[in-house]
RNA sequence: GGGCCCGUAGCUCAGUUGGUUAGAGCGCACGGCUGAUAACCGUGAGGUCAGUGGUUCGAAUCCACUCGGGCCCA
């Protein structure tokens, strides 16, 4: 006869095919039609806000894998947070403005409709631009399985972000944070701009390698006892800034010494005397000696104040100054100083009082300032400058080096150094109130920053960091929102001016400053306050991105009904510890006297498996859009979920093989639970006290977990949730609790205590497990929730909108001592299972119930073995007898089973205790006697 | 070149204030089952804890340096 009709096996419809990557989109079509996210606003509308403010990615190209990982890491937060009872409002937003864009429809433009498009035109073309990759990433993102307001983004290009910047600026601009001024920057002669920090990068190129002679007006006399002239001896890789020379500086400390050579005197450090004889080619050095015969020796801080012939500029004289940035390490320590081309430079000059000469225009072209060289560009002038040294005789060696050297980010040309009229943030000024880098370093320690070392990279960034460049000279951003006086050039910026120029983007957007006349939108009367000049002209410069970002605590947190600043939230990558996470700070602090957020957490970079970062040309760039396609978001989500991001994070090939092959092992747990539930329902649970002691064992594991888990979430270590999660799955389940409860699942009767009792504990498992997940998995808990019992689900329409999960367990006591003594009769099941395995090498035994065991164990476990009966341990070790006697240690001794196979059960049992059923064991016969 | 961070088995992670033969799961190999079956169970082999040198009775754990990698800056 075939029993198999007669046992209670597993059935589900849950497939154990996940097929992620078609039926994810049937989820998010689902979660659509019922507006999953706005049921679960309205469910938590009374409940205390969490608020995640979203960090713009930048509008530009698909998404990548650190987006993809960011955005995910951020959803799983926000659905956590959610389940635990928070009003988590989520709003996706985009960076909008910024050169790479306004550089992408340059380049598809073409130089000569660029030359005839107005820029109001120019800027339309941006926006559209913009608005095609947002909606491109907004899809792909959603595809990931975020939830947010997407039908409500915000973006740095509508009016009212950009009024945003307005008001940050008028109020750092009341205190006297904002001046303009002149300062070398990095400067791109090709795109004739100014760039940031951010919009630089850095390869190697070959340059010039000049030692030249600066000769002294008035040498110290140890040098010039010889009756020879004396030069200062200076080496530069960029001839062209020599025009601009106004200074030497020496390093104070350091020993300069006299060599003679070509006739004349040549002061440089003692340090470098045989490197720079190695690059001239000199056989031998002769020294300018004292009259002891030494080489005479003054040191930096005593060749301070000597006077020099300018090398280019025969009419001007140069000094020689002292600073901290000479290094002793290559050329000559004597530095040649331009303070109009170098940051050291310049902030030397300041300190000296030196003029800041800047003779290149925007094109990188010399003007007047450049005397026998203007007109020339710098690259171009660079062999004419070294030749006219030469001539001069004062070039003592010309070569090439190879060095890192700044280049555009958008057009990869050499960039720069050039004094330009700009727009700062003083980091140590300020009219009224506290400086904003005093400020923002005591606004740094009110925040929590996770991990905890990343306050340390914030704090040294922002206690190091110079004034903040906020202008570029581009088409596609947000003005500088003030005017200058068309009479006599001063700034014209007040309350009055700033107030009409917030109403002006409110309503028309920023795109007005270019089409109106401020006579159009500025009060009467606003005139220029030092000649009273009354035709105002807008500043033609945009602000920065980073500041235009910076402000969407005020642009976004503030403007938005459902959220609100401080932020509970800041999560982005490390990188933005220069970027975002600081552009919000100083423009928080400068404007509010305080943080946008009250925690800042960074997560590392995503790198290849051997920890290099991904790029094309080492080949090793993972789409999140191929993996999507090929295994699933969800598979994502679990190796973001998996992942240590304090550190950074690899990904691989193999790394998303393993993933999957734990995801296909969750998705297995859920079917087994799922198909022993099949006839399941609340209803039924059986209590505590009727449940026998391995399920209320079970019980206890699995308020072990929930507390684990939720620790883990709540302390952000979203790894150590996956950790315990799968090998909950893996250890306490399938290998233990799922293997010992099939016997009884599938071969008691279908409504016997026994069973339903185990059934009990399943759908608390089920329950639990469904909601821990949920987060990460954010389909296919979904796709488990909607399998499993209809009451089971207290007719929610989606996990997402589920509690987080409670498990009690009515005695502390009886848990703890649970956990003990199931610890001894775990060891020794594992010393039984290698016995099993010898005694199937053996050719003893082959599946475990063919076995009988007779153990050993010393008291004290023999007493806790004992205590809960000899079948129960038969159960436990999935065997169909067990023995048990004292003995010094745990052992086990294998024999094979006496009995008859049941057909029924599989078990080996005395066989026809019922007459009635004479071929079935007496369990098997009890059953279906009372079926 | 500077700042911050990282480097434990093929993979992902544990390793408490330095203390016995460095752990787990996965993967792999071998075996079992065929009533979770493109599943499931068991056993086993895998690590000079990046390297070198120190401190210490004793270091994966502390210090220095080197190598490799990441972010940011020059």
């Amino acid at each position: 006869m075939d029993y198999k009709s007669t046992m209670n096996l597993p059935q589900t419809e849950f497939p154990m095919r996940a097929s992620l990557a078609t039926r994810e989109p049937e989820w998010l079509k689902y979660w659509e039609e019922i507006d999953v996210y706005g049921k679960t606003l309205e469910a938590t509308k009374d409940a205390p806000p969490f608020i995640l403010h979203d960090g713009p990615p930048y509008a530009n190209g698909h998404i990548h894998m650190g987006t993809a990982f960011n955005k995910v890491f951020k959803d799983l937060i926000v659905k956590y947070k959610t389940m635990r009872g928070f009003y988590s409002p989520y709003v996706p937003g985009w960076d909008c403005h910024g050169q790479p864009i306004e550089h992408q429809v340059e380049k598809n433009l073409g130089p000569e409709r660029m030359a005839e498009i107005s820029r109001v035109d120019l800027r339309a073309l941006c926006r559209d631009y913009a608005m095609r990759f947002v909606g491109v990433q907004s899809a792909e993102f959603q595809r990931l399985g975020v939830r947010g307001d997407f039908e409500r983004p915000y973006l740095t290009l509508r009016p009212e972000y950009e009024a945003g910047n307005v008001r940050i600026f008028a109020e750092l601009y009341r205190r006297g944070m904002i001046y303009k001024g002149s300062k070398p920057i990095h400067w791109c002669t090709r795109c004739k701009t100014a760039l940031a920090e951010a919009e630089i990068e850095y390869g190697d190129e070959t340059s010039d390698s000049i030692y030249v002679g600066f000769e002294l007006i008035d040498p110290p006399d140890v040098f010039a006892a010889a009756g020879l002239p004396v030069s200062i001896l200076i080496w530069t890789t960029t001839p062209w800034t020599l025009p601009a020379n106004v200074a030497v500086t020496l390093a104070e400390d350091a020993s300069y010494v006299g060599v003679v050579a070509g006739g004349k005197v040549l002061v440089f450090a003692e340090e470098l005397v045989s490197q720079v004889a190695e690059v001239a080619g000199w056989e031998r050095i002769e020294y300018v000696c004292g009259d002891d015969g030494e080489p005479a020796r003054m040191r930096g801080s005593e060749l301070a104040g000597l006077r020099y012939h300018q090398p280019i500029h025969a009419d001007l004289e140069g000094v020689v100054i002292t600073g901290p940035h000479v290094e002793l390490s290559t050329g000559t320590g004597a530095v040649h100083t331009a303070p109009g081309h170098g940051e050291e430079d310049w902030l030397v000059g300041r300190e000296f009082g030196l003029p800041s000469l800047m003779p290149v225009d925007d094109n990188g072209v010399f003007d007047g300032g450049g005397g026998r060289f203007a007109g020339m560009h710098v690259y171009k002038a660079n062999p004419a400058i070294i030749d006219y040294l030469r001539e001069e005789g004062s070039l003592l060696h010309a070569g090439t080096t190879s060095h890192s050297y700044p280049h555009c980010w958008r057009c990869k040309q050499k960039v720069i150094f050039r004094a330009t009229e700009q727009w700062f943030v003083s980091m140590d000024h300020v009219d009224e109130g506290r400086p904003l880098r005093e400020g923002a370093l005591e606004a740094i320690g009110t925040v929590e920053w996770i991990p905890g070392w990343s306050v340390n990279r914030i704090r040294s960034m922002v206690a190091d960091r110079p004034d903040w460049c906020i202008s570029r000279q581009r088409a596609w951003g947000v003005p500088i929102p003030v005017f200058t006086c068309a009479a006599c050039g001063e700034t014209v910026a007040n309350d009055e001016t700033f107030e009409a120029v917030i109403r002006l983007f409110e309503t028309e957007g920023a795109d007005a400053w270019f089409i109106k006349d401020p006579s159009e939108y500025l009060p009467a009367g606003v005139t220029c306050p030092r000649c009273g000049g009354t035709t105002l002209t807008p500043e033609d410069d945009i602000v920065d991105v980073w500041w235009e970002s910076g402000v969407s605590h005020t642009s976004v947190l503030d403007n938005y009904e459902e959220l609100h600043r401080p932020a509970e939230l800041y999560l982005e990558g490390s990188d933005q510890h220069r970027g975002w996470f600081q552009s919000a700070l100083l423009t928080s602090v400068g404007a509010y006297n305080a943080a946008p957020y009250e925690r800042v957490l960074t997560h590392g970079f995503i790198v290849d498996g051997d920890g290099r970062k991904m790029s094309k040309s080492l080949g090793n760039v993972i789409s999140p859009l191929d993996v999507i396609e090929k295994s699933g978001a969800d598979i994502i989500r679990l190796w973001a979920a998996a992942a240590d991001y304090s550190q950074d994070v690899s990904i691989s090939d193999e790394i998303l093989d393993r993933t999957s092959e734990a995801y296909r092992r969750m998705r297995n747990t859920f079917r087994f639970l799922l198909s022993n539930l099949y006839d399941y329902e609340p209803s039924m649970a059986v209590e505590w006290e009727q449940m026998p002691e391995i399920d209320r064992y079970a019980m206890v594991k699995l308020a072990d977990l929930v507390e684990r888990v939720t620790r883990a979430y709540d302390e952000w270590k979203f790894h150590q949730v996956y950790r315990a999660v799968f090998d909950y799955c893996v250890v306490d389940l399938s290998s233990f609790y799922f293997d010992v409860l099939k016997d009884r699942l599938y071969s008691d009767a279908a409504g016997s205590l026994s069973r339903r009792s185990a059934q009990t504990v399943l759908s608390h498992i089920l329950g639990a497990l469904v909601r821990l997940v949920a987060p990460v998995l954010t389909f296919t808990s979904e796709e488990v929730w909607h399998f499993m019992p209809e009451k089971m689900r207290e007719d929610l329409p989606s996990v997402q909108l589920a509690g987080w999960p409670v498990v009690e367990i009515p005695s502390a006591e009886e848990a703890a001592r649970l956990r003990d003594s199931y610890r001894v009769v775990l060891e020794v099941r594992d010393v039984v299972t290698k016995a099993l395995e010898d005694a199937r090498n053996a050719k003893v035994v082959n599946k475990s119930q063919e076995a009988a065991i007779a153990l050993t164990a010393p008291t004290d476990a023999l007493d806790e073995l004992t205590e809960r009966g000899l079948e129960a341990l038969a159960e436990m070790f999935i065997v169909s007898a067990v023995q048990i006697a004292e003995g010094d240690q745990i052992s086990v001794a294998v024999e094979p089973a006496s009995g008859e196979k049941c057909p029924r059960c599989w078990n080996y049992r005395e066989i026809g205790v019922d007459p009635a059923r004479p071929e079935l064991c007496g369990r098997c016969a009890g059953v279906l006697a009372d079926g």
